[in-house]
DNA sequence: TTGCAGACCGAACGAGCGTCCGGTACAATT
DNA sequence: AATTGTACCGGACGCTCGTTCGGTCTGCAA
């Protein structure tokens, strides 16, 4: 109930993200999560409601990490297309440093869990993302399209892009990369740049 | 065993397709197929190895249906930019009148099902995607990028796009998909065209 | 020192899950 | 007429799931 973050329940959060990630959201049980937390179940239901709620803060507190990842090193005096491009490979490093997260976060994202929520109930990471798009389409920057639809459209290919590269089943290094951020730019941006 | 479609077997992909849409991979057991199919138990295990295999058949099915429709009005001496929307728009009215499918592919692609198969086995509808991109590189109208990268991009803002008009939570008309398709084309077009 | 609150434990429970299997119906083959 | 094969049925089985609950331990307030 409170929202101090003891060390197990931390340990909780962690263990079931990364459990998502190899088995799925079913195929997850909260006894799989006993086993590999070390946390007994008990203790797991003191800490969430139900496990409908344990996934859901699951996601607050994954979005709160991926929203302080992309705002490092954010300079609002350096040019647009700079931090532009420093917020995109902010997030795309970020999913590679943390493997876990993007599977995650695309599952309950496709999920019902999601798409039975309330339009207000956007978090804390997109409001962000939105924001810095109005940014640049108010400094003419962006094309002048629904800041929503850009944002959205820019987390997504981020996303992508490291599952592009993790899973193997593409190979793409450092220069494939780059190429896909300069498309995606090419793509946004008011005028070409190259 | 047969590879023919009967009746039977087209109800139970189609609502295993549906309540998966609606109830995600977890809370979608058999007994939920049973109920709202009409087909009794024995039948889905007649038909389907186990639940995984139907899951994965479902794949394949909607797959395939996919890429029929991708591929409709494809004039080969057409401009490739005309071609290169048109295959776009398909995509993009196929998830719009198969409301299920979006959600359940991208549910699949992001879970373990996905994850763990083979590089090799790479499905038609990708293939066919890959190729026609590749297609485009050799003639000079796309960047030269890895055409494997290209192509998810392609089909990964199609239903991201559908996503987003259709959750309501991010209003998008005609115009805003307008926006969308030229932002995807000026970021992968050799020279820009606007 | 007593008492209460909160973190934590884990055996136990009932519901519901995936799956099996003995059976029927009907068409095609012999 | 007998046999085989295939599509289909639905009750039953065992197992595992999410969740509960009676309990212990620790630290702080009274």
């Amino acid at each position: 109930m409170t929202d101090n973050f003891t060390e197990k329940k931390i340990a909780i959060l962690e263990t079931t993200l990364e459990l998502i990630k190899e088995n799925g959201f079913h195929g997850t049980p909260i006894s799989m999560v006993v086993k590999k937390s070390g946390v007994a179940a008990g203790t797991i239901y003191h800490h969430f409601e139900n496990k409908d709620r344990l996934i859901c803060e699951l996601f607050s507190y994954v979005t709160e990490k991926m929203l302080a990842a992309a705002k490092e090193g954010d300079d609002e005096a350096a040019p647009y297309e700079e931090r532009f491009l420093n917020l995109w490979k902010n997030l795309y490093n970020f999913h590679t440093k943390n493997p876990n997260v993007p599977l995650f976060f695309d599952q309950y994202i496709n999920s019902p869990y999601f798409e039975k929520k309330p339009k207000e109930e956007i978090n804390c990471f997109h409001r962000y993302i939105f924001s810095f798009i109005r940014e640049g389409i108010n400094q003419g920057h962006l094309k002048p399209v629904n800041p929503e639809i850009l944002g959205v459209l820019l987390s997504t290919t981020a996303i992508t892009s490291f599952k592009i590269q993790s899973h193997g089943k593409i190979k793409a290094g450092a220069t494939e990369l780059e190429q896909i951020i300069q498309i995606i730019w090419d793509g946004v941006a008011r005028e070409k740049t190259s």
